[in-house]
RNA sequence: GCGGGUGUAGCUUAGUGGUAAAGCCCCGGCCUUCCAAGCCGGUGACGAGGGUUCAAUCCCCUUCACCCGCUCCA
C-alpha cells in the first residue's frame, strides 16, 4: 500500500512534467526507446541553471578548481587501463525456476586436497568452509574466481589442490534449471571510421572523470596551478544499464559534473572530508529540504579495492532513498593505471621538496539529472488549501523567473504588459500571458514552478504601479512599474 | 535479460467485429478588476507491425514502451 503512494507521487511528477513541457520520452512518436529522456522548453531552463550553479560554485568561483570538456569519445586503451573494459561487464544467469539473478563468476565449484581428501564448496561468492580455512585463505577470496584457488596449498595438510567446477545451480533455491551466462557489458560501442570493422571499435564514455585523467598532464602544464587542485567537467555519459528505471533516475544517457581534486597523498582524507560536507551543502543551498538528504558512508566491503573512503549523497525519492553523488578518495589509483598504461609520467613537480609526486584524488561525481529529478521532487507541493499544484523550486534554478499578466484584456493594459516584459526579458527568462482569467493563469505559473509574478491592473493606469506576486505565499505587494527589473532581480540575489 | 502488470486525445475514463463517447486541459472569440467562474466555437486518440476476417481498437501472434521485482549505480 505505502509503495502504491510512492509510485503516485512518481507518476504525478512525470506527468506534471510531460504537461508543462520538462520532460519527454525520448522517440516517443516511434513509440519511444527504453530510458532515454528528452528536455522540453521548461526542461531545458533547469537543466541549464542547475549545470550553471555547479560551475558556477565549483569552477569560476574557485581559485584551485579550472574546467574541462573532454570528448565523448576517447582511445579504447583508456578504458582498458581505467579498468572499465575488464570490470563494467556482468556475465550474470538466471535461475529459471525461482527467478533469481546472479553472477555466473560466482558460481558452485570444489576445492579438493589430492593428499588429504579435504574439500569445500564455494558457492556464489559464499564459502562454505570452516573458520581456520578462512584464515588460511584470507577474508577476501569470497570475491574471485575459481582459478584463484587453482595453485593453492591445501590449508589442512599443504598438499597440492585442485579445483573442480561443478554443474551451476541457483544459489537461492539450488535449482539446476539455468538459463545460459550472458555477458553485458555496460559500455556502448561504435564504429569509429565510415567502415564499420572492428580494428576501430570505439566506446561511448561511461563516465566522464577518465577525460580528466588523462588531461593531466596538459591541465598543469597549462593552467599554472599548484596543490592541491581541482578539475571539473560536466558532460554526457553512456551506460547499457541491464536495469533502468524510475523515470529519469537511472537512464542509459546521462549527464554528469565531476571534479577530481587531486591532493597530496597524506592529504587526502582531509581533502574527503572537506568535499564530502561541501558537496552535502550544495545541495541544501539548492533549496533541497534537510531532512530529505543524508550521508552514507559505504561500508569497507562496498568499496572499490582502490579507494579508501566513499561516502553518498542520498535523497529521499518517493521511491525511496537513492544516490546522488558519490563523493570518493580514490588515492592514486587512476594516474598510476594510466601512468601504467600509457607509459608517460602524470606527476606533479612540488618546488618546496624538489621531488615528483603521484597526487591522490578525491572525487566528487554528481547526476545531473539526478539533481533535477532531485529538485523536482522536493518541490512538488499540493496546496491543498488553495486547490492549487506548485513546484516551489529555489527561483535560481526556476526555469521561468517571472510571468507579466495584464489582469484583464482591455484599457490598454496588455500593452503596458507587454512593454514591462520585454524590458524584463532582457535580463531573465520571463513570460507574457493574457489569455482567460488571472487565476487560471497563476495556476499555470504555479506549476511552471515561475517565483514571481508581475500583474497590470487598474491602479497602474493610475499610479504606474503594478503588483509583485510571490508563488508561495501568494502574498502581493505594489511597485512602481520602472522598478520591476530592480525589484526582481533583489529578490533573485 | 527474466517474471508479473499496463497500453483508447495532453490527463482521467467510456465503448464496440462495421474506423469511437465524455469531463478536464489546450487553442480562438465573448465576458470578466486578483487566484482553475460562465458562454460560443475549435484542434486532438484506439502504442507499432503482421495474421484471421468482406471488415479488427476489439480475436491471435510478434514487437515496442511504461510500472513493480531481481540487478546496478551518476
Amino acid at each position: 500500500m505505502a509503495k502504491q503512494v510512492k509510485n503516485e507521487q512518481m507518476d504525478k511528477l512525470s506527468s506534471l512534467c510531460k504537461r508543462r513541457g520538462f520532460i519527454f520520452q525520448s522517440s516517443e512518436i516511434y513509440g519511444g526507446l527504453a530510458s532515454t529522456w528528452d528536455f522540453g522548453p521548461l526542461g531545458v531552463e533547469l537543466k541549464r541553471n542547475v549545470k550553471n550553479l555547479w560551475w558556477q560554485d565549483l569552477v569560476v568561483s574557485r581559485e584551485d578548481v579550472v574546467g574541462m570538456d573532454a570528448s565523448i569519445l576517447m582511445h579504447p586503451k583508456v578504458w582498458e587501463a581505467s579498468g572499465h573494459v575488464e570490470n563494467f561487464h556482468d556475465p550474470l544467469i538466471d535461475c529459471k525456476n525461482c527467478k533469481t539473478r546472479f553472477r555466473a563468476d560466482k558460481g558452485v565449484f570444489y576445492f579438493k586436497c589430492s593428499d588429504c581428501d579435504l574439500n569445500f564448496r564455494v558457492n556464489n561468492g559464499f564459502l562454505e568452509m570452516k573458520d581456520e580455512f578462512k584464515k588460511h585463505f584470507g577474508a577476501d577470496l569470497f570475491a574471485e574466481e575459481p582459478d584463484h584457488y587453482k595453485n593453492s596449498d591445501c590449508p589442512h595438510c599443504g598438499g597440492k589442490g585442485t579445483v573442480d567446477a561443478e554443474k551451476l545451480a541457483c544459489p537461492k533455491c539450488g535449482s539446476a534449471d539455468l538459463s545460459s551466462a550472458r555477458q553485458f557489458n555496460l559500455m556502448f560501442k561504435t564504429h569509429f571510421g565510415a567502415s564499420e570493422d572492428s580494428a576501430s571499435e570505439v566506446y561511448l564514455r561511461p563516465e566522464t572523470a577518465q577525460g580528466i585523467f588523462v588531461n593531466f598532464d596538459n591541465v598543469i602544464n597549462t593552467a599554472r596551478i599548484k596543490l592541491p587542485f581541482g578539475i571539473g567537467q560536466i558532460g554526457k555519459a553512456f551506460r547499457n544499464e541491464i536495469t533502468t528505471g524510475n523515470f529519469i533516475f537511472r537512464s542509459r544517457e546521462f549527464e554528469q559534473m565531476e571534479m577530481e581534486y587531486f591532493v597530496k597523498p597524506e592529504d587526502s582524507q582531509k581533502w574527503y572530508e572537506y568535499w564530502v560536507n561541501e558537496r552535502f551543502n550544495w545541495y541544501k543551498k539548492l533549496g533541497v529540504r534537510a531532512e530529505n538528504l543524508r550521508l552514507r558512508p559505504h561500508e569497507k566491503e562496498e568499496l572499490a579495492h582502490y579507494a579508501k573512503g566513499c561516502t553518498d549523497v542520498e535523497y529521499k525519492f518517493p521511491f525511496g532513498w537513492s544516490e546522488l553523488e558519490g563523493i570518493a578518495d580514490r588515492q592514486t589509483f587512476d594516474l598510476d593505471q594510466h601512468i601504467k598504461a600509457s607509459g608517460k609520467k602524470l606527476r606533479y613537480f612540488e618546488t618546496e621538496t624538489n621531488t615528483h609526486i603521484v597526487p591522490a584524488v578525491v572525487e566528487s561525481s554528481a547526476g545531473v539529472d539526478r539533481t533535477i529529478l532531485t529538485v523536482l521532487a522536493d518541490a512538488y507541493w499540493e496546496d491543498a488549501e488553495h486547490n492549487r499544484i506548485v513546484l516551489r523550486l529555489n527561483p535560481k534554478l526556476a526555469p521561468i523567473k517571472v510571468a507579466i499578466l495584464p489582469l484583464v484584456n482591455r484599457d490598454g493594459m496588455p500593452d503596458i504588459a507587454k512593454n514591462i516584459f520585454h524590458d524584463v526579458k532582457k535580463h531573465m527568462a520571463a513570460f507574457f500571458d493574457q489569455g482567460g482569467s488571472i487565476g487560471r493563469r497563476y495556476r499555470r505559473q504555479d506549476e511552471a514552478g515561475t517565483p514571481f509574478g508581475i500583474t497590470v491592473d487598474s491602479q497602474t493606469l493610475e499610479d504606474g504601479t503594478v503588483t509583485l506576486r510571490d508563488r508561495d505565499t501568494l502574498e502581493q505587494v505594489r511597485i512602481p512599474k520602472d522598478n520591476v527589473v530592480k525589484a526582481l532581480k533583489e529578490k533573485l540575489e
